[in-house]
DNA sequence: ACTTAGAATTAGACACAGTCTAAGCAATCC
DNA sequence: GGATTGCTTAGACTGTGTCTAATTCTAAGT
């Protein structure tokens, strides 16, 4: 997952690697996320898949992501109460939220430590640390009344 | 909020405090929330305030809870991408959260120290930091394969 | 207590993300 | 080329959360 520059013929390679059948498909939507690098919702996905003409259906979108995600190929990235993001970066990081664009921005986790962190509780594993910085414009534009620090 | 103890008039106290004015059906979905001290859903306030008689709407559950989120009266936690969690503790602190049950737990974060977190972006501000340590029982129940570490 | 204006509540329609189903298609294997 | 398997699809469906327009409540003033 470094390649500097994404074809379709690599990205079938890096589907048939994680046992995925390459499909057409599935080979665009893969293309979507990893040409771009970014955050994106499967709404947006299916938007830019179908961009000049109808190839891909909403099932087959939330379908492949689902099958990504079991996968590993892709991450979820769970900060809007509305809508789920998919990150194609899947390498250890955390991530700002501008709350008020909804932008997302990577924070490198090798950066990154966290101490104190408790005990997990009897028999239960890591599954993974998510941290996310909650992050707006610093001049702050309230309607009304005192900011109660 | 460090009550031992709440009662419909102390709560009636608290929402008065906040600017929140305290009808009958605000002090019982407070009630449900502050005497409980988990982390509910809408769905779960909606049934538990209607739990003997049918007396608020879902209009005024999600109102409401939007209502207390803006007074900072409680916190939203997004773990699960069908539905947001009300959590009454406004105390800085994170979660477990167990992603076979749904399982929310609290993490002190007087305990917790995180580093090398990078500048905030020009004129940002932080708004809030939320760790979610995604947890599961350990012994794999996978059905087929090898576990790709 | 009575009035009243503004605020809160309501039922039900609505919007939208995501899932499910059953049928159609495509690729591969004999 | 016929059959088996797996992928895709349209569209129905579910569940969370919002909106609207009408009703009811609350609190302040008299």
């Amino acid at each position: 997952m470094m390649a500097t520059h994404y074809t379709r013929d690599n990205l079938a390679a890096v589907l048939r690697a994680h046992d995925i059948t390459p499909t057409h498909q599935r080979i665009e939507i893969a293309y979507a996320l990893f040409s771009r690098a970014e955050h994106l919702s499967a709404d947006q996905l299916l938007a830019i898949v179908n961009g000049r003409h109808s190839e891909t259906s909403k099932a087959t979108v939330y379908n492949t992501l689902n099958l990504f995600l079991e996968k590993k190929l892709i991450r979820e990235v769970i900060v809007d109460p509305s809508k789920v993001f998919y990150d194609p970066n899947t390498a250890p990081h955390h991530h700002f939220y501008n709350i008020d664009t909804g932008e997302l921005t990577d924070i490198q986790a090798s950066e990154i430590a966290i101490s104190g962190l408790p005990q997990l509780p009897e028999g239960m594993v890591t599954e993974g640390v998510d941290i996310i910085v909650r992050i707006r414009s610093g001049v702050r534009a309230e309607p009304v009344g005192s900011v109660q620090s």
